[in-house]
RNA sequence: AGGCCCGUAGCUCAGUUGGUUAGAGCGCUACGUUGACAUCGUAGAGGUCAGCGGUUCGAGUCCGCUCGGGCCUACCA
């Protein structure tokens, strides 16, 4: 076997074999009777490359996936892409500007060619990269969520939608982007503290010679005003309401009303309304039947209706021609400095625009109320459940989802318009002009926003809406939803409420929210910081299984991911660590092979206690990956190799199979614990316990073509034994006493001690006598003796044994005697503390008795130990 | 404005229903290399668990307050 560990030697050569394979192809109910289990991906988004975050994901859902078809599942991890609209749509985009050519220079049919040719390439990468971490998808079910299956799915379910009253189309008050120059969602908007202004402006009242002054943050929209309103119960303007105010630079007659809105407090208590340009004057005009004008167009610029002087500027420059205009008037009464927060689009990072504009809109209160409930029964289980009040809080307070996007890129909304307007929702042209009588229709323009069909995901993937669809019916609802924090309203909340509308059925029992990937300082990792880090580079450096052991064993509820490169640097040394155990026990295993079988029966203790180990840890790790904490089974994976199987169980096979202390049956067990173990760390590790298993000997009589396809290790109560795992731990905590004192002295390797065995008949002492041979190599003595040791010798009660270190070597040096000091000092604090409890009837009565026993055992032992360090002092 | 999370060793973090001796990895120190592994071994140093108060026989863990950091939600012009 290669002495050196190179990951890059097998893992592409294993994929390769695994895609070839099919092995990862799952079946449909009616080809078997495996229970199911699916996870479906998160939809990469087309717009590049994986990040760090889905390298996280993919790690954990490829874990799970493969444990559970380990354990005999059949299972699936549905692979995918997004088509990911606007984001997708600026690339190529900001592609054509490079080549001096635009989308509308194209038009929409070339420029969705080159949507496409941009998808391909992106898709391609990232299913190399998916490739590139050993995922273990189903190839074959892989879907785009612009395909033609989950086209018919959007187009199915907002036809529905609409006949049940729930889409409509209609005229209100949307987030505008003026840069993307389309309508945006609620939650692609941001809210940014911004240091403005408020001005204060005075507006003439009619037939008098009096003014009111209005403050706003936005004068450029006081050409669109059309009423000023105060609050019914504000004393100071109830004299004004029902007159009427000139509203300056354009001279309309506004008149003044009362609305509850208005707080009397804030500004001067008077809200000038602009009804086209902000959501609550908009309300407010609704309520007074107040007609409204469009002064700011789609592109961000002043309209014609602003008035000639202001017409064609932009938004920002109209603000600066009005104040300068109403200072010049004598109609600016004050500035005042004011922070408040401004909605800025997420993607593109401009100032949002409240805006007018005739929209799609989704009522989705009915279904969030679902999804809500679904979380109360524990349907659908949030990890870490922290997020159930948020999403509690989000879905209570939900307000109408504004579907539509003025964008090419994306899925057509479904709906034809006559001639003369009439519109008609269909599932296509044809069914349209049946309906219209008239072939003579026009598509709607715009697309659907991206996330109404990724909300769509867990049915159109699976096959919906064909009911009867064999994956359909075969895996949904599906398992566990892995996917990060921030879109939990984007993405899981509507598929949660998708899925029970149109299913009855949560799309999946448990979501588990990951943190977010960040950069060795903490930060966000961003293209704009350049802190960004490609997962493949980390694959290059220290090999796919690293890469992933290091990103499930971070995975720690709640919390982010720091990115520690050390970290990684581990546990590639973890892979050396198995590369070169797996190498010991092939190479020195002599005729021994792996057992298919194995039982503890007339085995020796340290096999015994092996098995026991690994037992307990494959008990261990079932139950964290059960409960999903990722982190702590590769933290309990990581300590039983390395600590017990390497530390321990090798040292102690050593003088067995070089024929020092012969145990007939060592290696087979070593053989057969390896093996076991490099099933128990197939799921994290798949490449390297792949190459691996296949070395052992012995191994192909198990009858698995695969390590991905053996059995998972179960818990096996059988190889547990609680009475050897004692023995051993008393013998390995007297090995760790001797080679302390060796290296805390300073002693040289050749220093030869000897170990009496002092006191006693104990099982303990009978142990560690049976065992000297294990001692002498272990610990390197050079004899054991049972019973008294002479006089000077170290003496110190360890694990209930009296033992007395008969060492070669001069005098306790000034150094050690320090040591002692200060250790019979720590011991002398603590058995005050154990007395002070011991002597208080408080703790004696109230304490459990079993808590109180052991204080008074440890107190005995700290006695014991107190009085030995002192006799050493003496 | 409301809500959530976090503060534990030099660094990054574990610590399930309160139980006595608070752990890990990395880093650091000393010693060790003719055979699994220097991507290693053995041992060691290092913590008033942010602070204050409370409940309790017993608090890193439960409760309250304070300080510090992060995040989410929100139409005060």
């Amino acid at each position: 076997m290669e002495k050196r560990f190179d990951p890059k030697s097998y893992e592409a050569r294993w994929q390769k074999r695994w895609a070839e394979s099919g092995l990862f192809t799952a079946k449909t109910r009616d080809e078997t009777d495996a229970p199911s289990f699916c996870i479906l991906i998160p939809p990469p988004n087309v717009t590049g490359r994986l990040h760090m975050g889905h390298a996280l994901q993919s790690s954990l859902q490829d874990l799970m996936v493969r444990w559970k078809r380990m354990q005999g599942y059949n299972a699936l991890w549905l692979p995918g892409t997004d088509h990911a609209g606007i984001a997708t749509q600026l690339m190529v985009e900001r592609q054509l500007e490079a080549e001096g050519t635009s989308r509308l220079e194209l038009g929409r049919e070339r420029f969705l060619e080159r949507m496409w040719q941009w998808k391909e390439q992106y898709h391609s990468n990232i299913r190399r990269q998916l490739e590139a971490l050993g995922s273990s998808c189903d190839w074959t079910r892989e879907r785009f969520t612009l395909d033609e299956g989950l086209n018919l799915a959007v187009r199915t379910a907002f036809v529905r939608l609409h006949r049940e009253g729930l889409i409509t189309r209609g005229e209100a008050i949307v987030n505008w982007s003026p840069v993307l120059q389309t309508a945006i969602s609620d939650l692609e908007v941001e809210a940014r503290e911004v240091r403005g202004q408020l001005w204060h402006i005075a507006y003439p009242i009619e037939g008098s010679d009096q003014r009111l002054v209005v403050a706003t943050t936005r004068p450029e929209t006081m050409l669109g005003d059309t009423a000023v309103v105060a609050n019914p119960d504000d004393e100071r303007y109830r004299h004004l309401i029902g007159k009427t105010a000139i509203l300056p630079l354009v001279g309309r007659r506004l008149p003044i009303l009362a609305d509850e809105h208005v707080e009397p407090e804030f500004g001067t208590g008077l809200v000038k309304v602009t009804p086209f340009h902000d959501p609550n004057d908009f309300e407010i005009a609704q309520r007074h039947d107040l007609p409204g004008v469009r002064v700011i167009g789609f592109d961000g610029r002043m309209t014609e209706q602003a008035g000639a002087d202001f017409a064609g500027l932009d938004r920002f420059e109209a603000r600066r021609a009005v104040v300068e205009r109403l200072e010049a008037e004598g109609l600016l009464v004050a500035v005042r400095e004011h922070v408040h927060t401004v909605g800025h689009s997420q993607r593109g990072g401009e100032p949002v625009e409240p805006m007018i504009s005739t929209q799609w809109f989704c009522d989705v209160r009915g279904m969030a109320a679902r999804a809500l409930e679904a979380v109360h029964t524990e349907d659908l289980r949030l990890v870490p459940s922290t997020w159930e009040k948020t999403w509690e809080h989000w879905l209570s307070e939900i307000r109408p989802w504004c579907i539509s996007r003025q964008l090419w890129w994306g899925h057509r909304i479904p709906a034809w318009y006559d001639e003369s307007g009439n519109c008609f929702v269909t599932l296509d042209e044809e069914e349209a002009q049946k309906l219209a009588g008239t072939d003579r229709l026009r598509q709607d323009e715009d697309v659907l926003d991206t996330w109404f069909s990724s909300g769509l995901w867990p049915l159109s993937t699976l096959g919906w809406p064909d009911e009867d669809a064999p994956d359909l019916r075969t895996f949904f609802p599906t398992d566990v939803l892995i996917t990060a924090f921030d879109i939990l309203f984007f993405w899981v909340a509507r598929m949660a409420m998708m899925s029970l509308h149109f299913q009855d059925r949560v799309p999946f029992r448990t979501v588990h929210l990951t943190g977010l990937v960040r950069d060795a300082e903490g930060a966000k990792m961003s293209k704009t910081k350049g802190n960004v880090i490609d997962p493949l580079e980390l694959v290059e450096e220290y090999g796919a299984d690293a890469v992933r052991f290091t990103l499930c064993a971070l995975d720690a509820p709640g919390r982010d991911i720091p990115f520690d490169p050390q970290r990684m640097a581990g546990y590639r040394a973890f892979g050396n660590k198995i590369w070169n155990a797996t190498r010991f026990a092939v190479s020195r295993a002599g005729e021994a092979r792996v057992a298919s079988e194995l039982s503890p029966d007339g085995l020796e203790a340290p096999e015994r206690w092996l098995l026991s180990r690994l037992a307990r840890t494959a008990g261990t790790v079932n139950e964290k990956l059960e409960a999903l904490r990722f982190d702590e089974a590769c933290g309990q994976l990581y300590h039983f190799f390395w600590g017990e199987l390497c530390d321990w169980s090798i040292e102690l096979a050593k003088p067995a199979l070089s024929g020092e202390a012969p145990r007939p049956r060592a290696g087979e067990v070593l053989l057969s614990a390896l093996e076991r173990s490099l099933r128990l760390l197939h799921p994290v590790m798949p490449h390297l316990t792949e190459e691996l298993w296949h070395r052992l000997p012995g191994v192909e009589a198990l009858g698995w073509e695969s390590i991905a396809l053996a059995r998972y290790p179960e818990p096996m109560p059988e190889w547990l034994d609680e009475r050897v795992e004692a023995d051993m731990a008393a013998l390995q905590e007297v090995i760790s006493r001797i080679r302390a004192e060796r290296t805390e002295r300073g002693l040289p390797t050749q220093t030869r001690i000897v170990l009496h065995v002092e006191g006693g008949d104990t099982r303990a002492s009978r142990f560690l006598l049976e065992q000297a041979a294990l001692v002498c190599s272990l610990a390197r003595v050079d004899e054991v003796v049972d019973g008294a040791g002479p006089e000077g010798a170290l003496r110190d009660r360890v694990a209930g044994v009296d033992l007395a270190l008969d060492i070669e070597a001069p005098s306790l040096g000034a150094e050690e005697r320090g040591r002692l000091e200060k250790e019979l000092e720590k011991v002398e604090i603590e058995m005050r503390s154990a007395e002070g409890r011991l002597t208080n009837p408080q703790f004696t009565g109230k304490a459990p008795p079993q808590v109180v026993e052991g204080t008074r055992r440890r107190l005995e032992e700290l006695r014991e130990r107190s009085r030995r360090i002192a006799e050493q002092l003496a």
